[in-house]
RNA sequence: GGAGAGGUGGCCGAGUGGUCGAAGGCGGCUCCCUGCUAAGGAGUUGAGCGGGUUUUCCCCGCUCCGAGGGUUCGAAUCCCUCCCUCUCCGCCA
């Protein structure tokens, strides 16, 4: 959520700003300002009756104590015909209030300037590279194949079980899975400081609204029947709530959380995309890392953020390399992402197992998580979240990267302590 | 799921219809005292929103005592619904 006092106060600038991610978002400040005019008008006017109506009230109490009884049941009357003009506005107000809100969630976040500007991913920079893909003198394999050929992606009775996008794994791959788990959380806590984490997975839809999934992108989440909770897409979403409308200490700031949750997706619109093997599961598990900062140190905190997601792909030894979004590929959260991409020899490319952003205070407006001052002035924290990795990627980045002729697959040195 | 108890400010805790944003204590902050520490004394200390004033220094107002409704001129206080916590029982991994 964007201040309403900036765009108030600078609404050509955030204009501006949003264009950078699509035109379509002028028209909505727009709407905004003209909502939140009205808005303000008719508190205005609200208060000023209730205003008028506590004095009264006051003065009944004390007219009572006096025995003017006459005197107390004409001010009551004169209360009464208040009370009635109060309640009128009142119902336009909680109206236009709910108009307000929804717009105001529904606007993403301004991009910070450093982001490139472009319309979508052919636009975004390649800020580094790590290691060399590796010459296969054979046909590598995409994992599907290597995985059901040893008999360990049963993607058949994944659909049996819970229908296309849904895999069962055995023996080598599940205990992959779990190593990799165990792997990634031991780095981040071990050599980052990073305080693990263990969160539900059903999240109620304000904490959705906190991070910024709701109310824009119901459609991509599952909803539990007959309950009004959801299932987790990301641990993003627990992990930031954990202080949702607290006032934190500052020097309790920086705080480091990861976790490691099963993730759901719903895909809605990806329909033919990846239809293949892993990549892309309604169900996939993640170690997330989040950090919670103080504003002047957002960016800093990022480019580590970054660095110890890259960590666990330089320890595993898989070649891959940062992007930097630009303006128009960028999620409604974020002010600025990096994403991690990893080498997959059998499409001879490289692909998203990492997104590392900062939202500044977008989310924290909007979970209200604060931190008192030393001045003693409350003001909002910087949360920023990134994938310390999509686990299931990084399976599946091992398999094809550590490929043999044989169609087996060798374990990265690090994990073998795990297996 | 059943029965009972309860949810008040950073924490503890009082308050059963008006003068309560809320006693008292603890903690925090400021000042005084003090050789240091400890103790002591005085004061201060919730949040959001709207308006004024202008800028971060105030002033006015509205809202908030688990959440949402209701009764009333007036609700922390009375009524209803829901949520959560605790105790006992049931069930269960």
């Amino acid at each position: 959520m964007l201040d309403i006092k900036l765009i108030r106060s600078n609404p050509e600038y955030v204009k501006e700003r949003l264009k950078t991610r699509d035109e379509a978002y002028a028209l909505m400040i727009d709407e905004l300002l003209a909502v939140d005019g009205e808005r303000r008008r008719i508190i205005s006017e609200v208060e000023t009756l209730k205003a008028e109506k506590n004095k009264l009230s006051k003065e009944i109490g004390l007219l009572y104590r006096e025995g003017k009884k006459e005197e107390a049941e004409k001010a009551k009357e004169a209360v009464q015909a208040k009370n009635k003009k109060i309640e009128q506005l009142e119902k336009e107000l909680k109206d236009i209030e709910s108009r307000f809100n929804h717009i105001l969630l529904s606007i993403p976040n301004i991009p910070h300037e450093s982001v490139p500007v472009g319309e979508d991913e052919e636009d975004n920079v390649e800020i580094r590279r790590w290691g060399e893909p590796r010459k296969f003198d054979f046909e590598p394999l995409p994992h599907w194949e290597i995985g059901e050929k040893l008999g360990i992606l049963d993607f058949e009775r994944g659909a049996k079980l819970a229908g296309s996008r849904f895999t069962v794994m055995y023996k080598e791959a599940a205990k992959l899975e779990r190593a990799l788990i165990n792997f990634m959380l031991d780095l981040h806590t071990k050599e980052h400081g990073y305080t693990e984490v263990w969160t539900p997975v059903l999240v109620k839809p304000e904490i959705l609204i906190g991070t910024g999934q709701l109310p824009k992108f119901e459609e991509d989440l599952y909803k539990v029947c007959d309950e009004d909770l959801y299932l987790l897409p990301t641990a993003e979403v627990s992990l930031t709530n954990l202080h949702a409308g607290e006032i934190l200490k500052e020097e309790e700031l920086p705080k480091y959380y990861t976790a490691y949750t099963p993730c759901f997706r719903r895909e809605a619109g990806s329909h033919g995309k990846d239809v293949r093997g892993i990549l892309r599961q309604h169900q996939f598990d993640k170690v997330e890392l989040v950090k919670i900062v103080k504003p002047e140190n957002s960016y800093e905190e990022l480019e580590k953020l970054v660095q110890e997601a890259e960590k666990v792909l330089q320890l595993l030894e898989l070649p891959y390399r940062v992007v930097e979004l630009c303006t128009g590929d960028l999620g409604f959260s974020a002010a600025k992402t990096y994403d991690i991409e990893v080498w997959i020899p059998s499409q001879n490319r490289y692909r998203e197992i990492s997104s590392c952003s900062n939202t500044e205070a977008f989310q924290a407006r909007r979970a209200k998580i604060r931190y008192k001052t030393k001045e003693g002035k409350n003001q909002f924290v910087h949360t920023l979240n990134g994938s310390g990795l999509a686990v299931g990627r990084t399976l599946l980045a091992i398999m094809e990267n550590y490929q043999k002729p044989d169609g087996t697959f060798d374990t990265p040195e690090v994990l073998k302590k795990y297996m």
